[in-house]
DNA sequence: CTGAAAGCGCTAACAT
DNA sequence: ATGTTAGCGCTTTCAG
């Protein structure tokens, strides 16, 4: 006995089939429309898209990834995304990506190497088309790579992926901190200290080499506190350089959250900005302006990163595809230094006198 | 002439096949151990289980997908992800996510109606199993009635998404704006002034029914000053209501951009803070203790929101998959009141008095 | 409790 | 230029 198909009350979405049968040709054709082949008579062609408006035909994917194809997504990899810049990198990025027609799967590695790694795994997995990675590895891990060779374009920005051979986009970190070290040099300032923490990674070790340069070159010696994590470990040692015989009259900080802390626990000592003790710090912030005093900041822009970031990746995408064949790219951004009143050396000033201990 | 099947030299992922002929079983039944159905004999679902682990199989999504499942991704939708709050929900969401096997497929809307709903049906098609979303439609779309529909669980968090039955996980915004606007009329400020912008949306219209309440019921005319969209706005707004014969001595504001752009306007045009006149506002912020005179705010959690409202997912998510039926939750999160020094009624200070102009 | 067959929607490879 | 065939890896019947 012969069952009879039932028009399934299901709002299916159409298939290609049923496009071809509407259109009165084979699924091959409509097949080649949709990816738009050359070989299709340009009337037969219309016919095809016609009856594709006419449908509401959309592409499935997963027949099209059970197929071997990559999925229309990208992926996206940060530290954390919930600090203000990488949540504005991933804003960027989805951004880009949905004029492009791609989606953005996004993941926080939490600073976690190891599940960095396994996420871009779960990602390549997943048949993403391209990665995007603010990587926590130290060494550039091997299973990235192995990804690399299946044909995965990856992209690393704010931090290069060592060891293997990938495209980046960084920012001047090195410059960035000479600048604004070289800025509180400029304006007499001679004991500086290097506040920050996470010295592991590379941004910090950039920004730590560019205070150790300048200061070295002006024949002072650094003073770089690492592993100050939190807001205590920043009080405690103001507490212990106030006793120092030798107090730093300027800090220089290595990013926004050590500025933070650095502000609160001044702030809470009663000790005075510029007067007693200048800052400039790396990383800019929406409230630097309002807070006081104004605070001097090397501001970079997560907008311009994450752009070229994502013009690197979907050239890639597009150059793997059409099965070219690359040396990595390495851009490198510039940043800005952002000369406010913190540093007591606003440049509507004269450049402070050597006096450390001026009121103004 | 018969063509035997090359060893592909590619390193694809093993497949239920090649696990079922390691394991000597049936593919059923490997797809019955995968699945963890019960009926599977303990020592058959070991010599599975063994083979699995020895080849590293992993399920293909793709293949799931085709014969109907959903994907194990779930998607979310928020209005602006560079925006501090919606970044630390995404944070969060994502991370749950992953706790329970799920990627996140992320988006911004750019408070764009049509993009939301054209995106949520984009995902739709990608089969999420769930979809989070901070909506932008003003009364719920139709169209995300019919993904409804479909067996796709929709949570609506930050603001409801009217029209639909669908569950929501909302902040006491209405109560908040109360409890502030009462605080300022408690330490006796009669002309407070509320402003924002946004006036369409869910949470402004609720923070500004509260304000009226309370100034209503003190027997105080409101004055609500909508449309505030940029510095500009707010700076021509201070500079008219200096002129005017009864400047408000104190402001109520109804999100974090507009208190931004009055604390920087007030402080180009030198207004002092609470002297001459009061601030607190909407949504906390992480330097609000460190600008000066600190900034009293309403507090939310954009964690707790959206721990909630991802709690709230995936138990519908089971639910739905277990063919369960629900009525719409709506869940109320409470909010805090952070009194510091802008509104001029510090706790450890004495209640305000009267004069409007004192000078400390 | 276990297995064999059918087919989800698509595209690569081969006809025509 | 267009159509036909054969799976991709899995789960849903239906048989044992």
């Amino acid at each position: 006995m012969l069952k009879l198909a039932m028009p399934k009350h299901e709002d299916r979405t159409p298939t290609i089939r049923e496009v071809a049968n509407l259109a009165r040709v084979g699924l091959m054709t409509v097949s080649r429309v949709i990816n738009n082949h050359p070989s299709v008579r340009p009337s037969t062609r219309k016919k095809v898209l016609a009856a594709i408006a006419q449908l509401g035909y959309r592409q499935n994917e997963a027949a099209r990834l059970l197929k071997g194809q990559r999925a229309t997504m990208i992926g996206l990899i940060v530290p954390d995304l919930s600090d203000a810049f990488f949540a504005s990198c991933a804003h960027t990025v989805q951004h880009i990506a949905r004029a492009h027609g791609y989606m953005t799967l996004v993941v926080a590695s939490e600073r976690d190497a190891d599940l960095e790694v396994q996420q871009a795994e779960l990602m390549a997995n997943r048949k993403v088309s391209g990665l995007l990675v603010v990587t926590s590895t130290a060494q550039g891990d091997d299973r990235l790579r192995k990804l690399q060779e299946t044909g995965l374009s990856i992209v690393a920005f704010d931090r290069p992926l060592t060891g293997i051979g990938t495209d980046c986009v960084l920012i001047e970190n090195r410059a960035g901190a000479e600048t604004a070290v070289q800025h509180l040099i400029d304006h007499r300032y001679r004991r500086i200290a290097c506040l920050g923490y996470d010295e592991d990674v590379y941004t910090i070790q950039e920004r730590t080499q560019g205070y150790s340069n300048r200061m070295l070159a002006a024949g002072l010696s650094p003073e770089i506190v690492p592993g100050l994590l939190t807001l205590e470990d920043v009080r405690a040692w103001i507490k212990k350089s106030l006793k120092a015989e030798k107090q730093p009259t300027a800090i220089f900080s290595l990013n926004h959250r050590t500025s933070t802390f650095l502000l609160q626990a001044l702030k809470e000592t009663g000790i005075k900005i510029p007067e007693q003790v200048a800052l400039a710090g790396f990383d800019d912030f929406e409230l630097a302006p309002l807070i006081s005093p104004p605070f001097t900041a090397v501001a970079q822009s997560p907008v311009e990163l994450a752009t070229r970031s994502m013009a690197l990746l979907l050239e890639r995408i597009r150059g793997l595809r059409d099965g070219k064949t690359f040396t990595p790219a390495k851009i490198l951004l510039p940043v800005e230094l952002r000369i406010r009143a913190s540093c007591g050396a606003h440049p509507k000033l004269n450049p402070r006198t050597p006096s450390p201990t001026r009121r103004h």
